[in-house]
DNA sequence: TGTACATCAGTGAACGCGCGTTCACTGATGTAC
DNA sequence: TGTACATCAGTGAACGCGCGTTCACTGATGTAC
């Protein structure tokens, strides 16, 4: 049993994974790292020799919680039907929503920790990436009109995010996961086909922005340039 | 000087206005009731004199940042032009993200306190309920086609709802508060004139509902009905 | 109007607790020769 | 292959702290007569 050897080789990762345990038991607050340790079966002391702090822990697990979300909505994406553009949309749609339903305290904690900027590192694939990279694709394949495509990442994550947080809150209940399905799907499509109605006032460029993708920049790494 | 008094008089109000400012600041957590006291001038046991226990100030705080933000909702609504029935619900959503915004410690508290069912009555108005009657009201001046009418206010809450917290949260960034208006706007519109498209597939009413409007049914308060 | 007294809403000391963090330590591992 | 030793990754006791909550108390208020 690992963790009956003095040394245990894995603690960085075994404490991460009891940390995740406990966000998703109780969310972002209302666990300490000696409940971490404990669970690992580890002197409290000992995540001293991975982590500056607490705080370091906890930001350790943002990043690997937003890292395994966005796999999750790339892998969710990538299995759509390709030859019907907006179905990639909808799966992502439905994955976001169902991803943050099935873990609402996973969700809290990665959203909260967005706050202080304890977060170093920008984590790929981020969904804002993965939803300009689709709506890209949906121009080029002339199922969005291009005026209709500035800020559209904007529209989309809104009303995602907002359905997936309403919904893990239970402000939003669905009849069962299909219906929650439904619903991400209704939403996308409208706000989709209502991004090129007459009546909606076109998008300021310059004047919305998502900082991810400068910090992403300052990085000096990767950016996925949105469509001009 | 109120606090010099032995007898407070007004402590259960002062108690909550201090619990407000500190939440406010600092969000959800990170305050205490020792804190809370020790901010109006009080000993720490003054508080079991009007709350059972932090927790119970903590619910009681909730309802009262619910109220106060149902009547920023409604007034900001009742200000807006009549003659442009649309335009009611672009305040509505306007108000929805400056109120986030502006308050995101308390938005974050009120939405928590929805969680654990903390909240014992509830408060009035509620976003949903203003919502619910002005897309009622859009229907019965023809500015909605009725099949576009169910489930409407899910999709507009949620849209709504995520522009308000990734704008809060500092994961869409706007120039300034007059670009968060408009993009509140554009997506109001596009959301409205989605829900009519002929993609956009039907509400499947009964699997989607607001917990509230049992709970308030529950309490035998008043129901605002949505339009069948 | 004045006094006696019950009730109310404060005080302040004390409690036990779990927390994050530190420190001197020690057992296990791996490398040099 | 075997031994000496530096380094690494644990231990466990201890720290000071602020927390929520309790309790016996007391000063102020308001009511009865």
């Amino acid at each position: 049993m690992a963790r009956h050897r003095y040394h245990h080789g894995q603690l960085r990762e075994a404490l991460l994974a009891a940390a995740e345990e406990l966000a998703k038991e109780r969310g972002a607050e209302g666990w300490s790292l000696r409940e971490v340790s404990a669970r690992v079966g580890v002197a409290p002391s000992a995540a001293y020799h991975h982590f500056d702090s607490r705080g370091a822990l906890v930001s350790a697990l943002a990043e690997r919680i937003q890292a395994s979300a966005g796999q999750y909505l790339a892998l969710s994406v990538s299995r759509a039907d390709t030859d019907d553009p907006v179905a990639r949309l909808v799966a992502y749609a439905r994955a976001y929503v169902r991803w943050t339903v099935d873990n609402p305290g996973l969700a809290a904690l990665a959203f909260a920790a967005n706050r202080g900027s304890g977060i170093r590192n920008i984590v790929t694939p981020h969904p804002y990436d993965i939803l300009v990279e689709e709506l890209d694709s949906l121009v080029t394949k002339g199922l969005l009109v291009s005026d209709a495509r500035p800020g559209a990442e904007f529209a989309v994550w809104a009303g995602v995010h907002g359905l997936a947080m309403l919904s893990a809150e239970g402000m939003i209940r669905h009849r069962n996961r299909r219906t929650t399905d439904l619903e991400a799907e209704r939403l996308v499509r409208a706000i989709l086909s209502g991004l090129s109605a007459p009546t909606t006032p076109p998008f300021n460029a310059a004047s919305v922005t998502a900082p991810h993708v400068e910090r992403l920049a300052a990085q000096g790494r990767a950016i996925k340039t949105p469509a001009p």
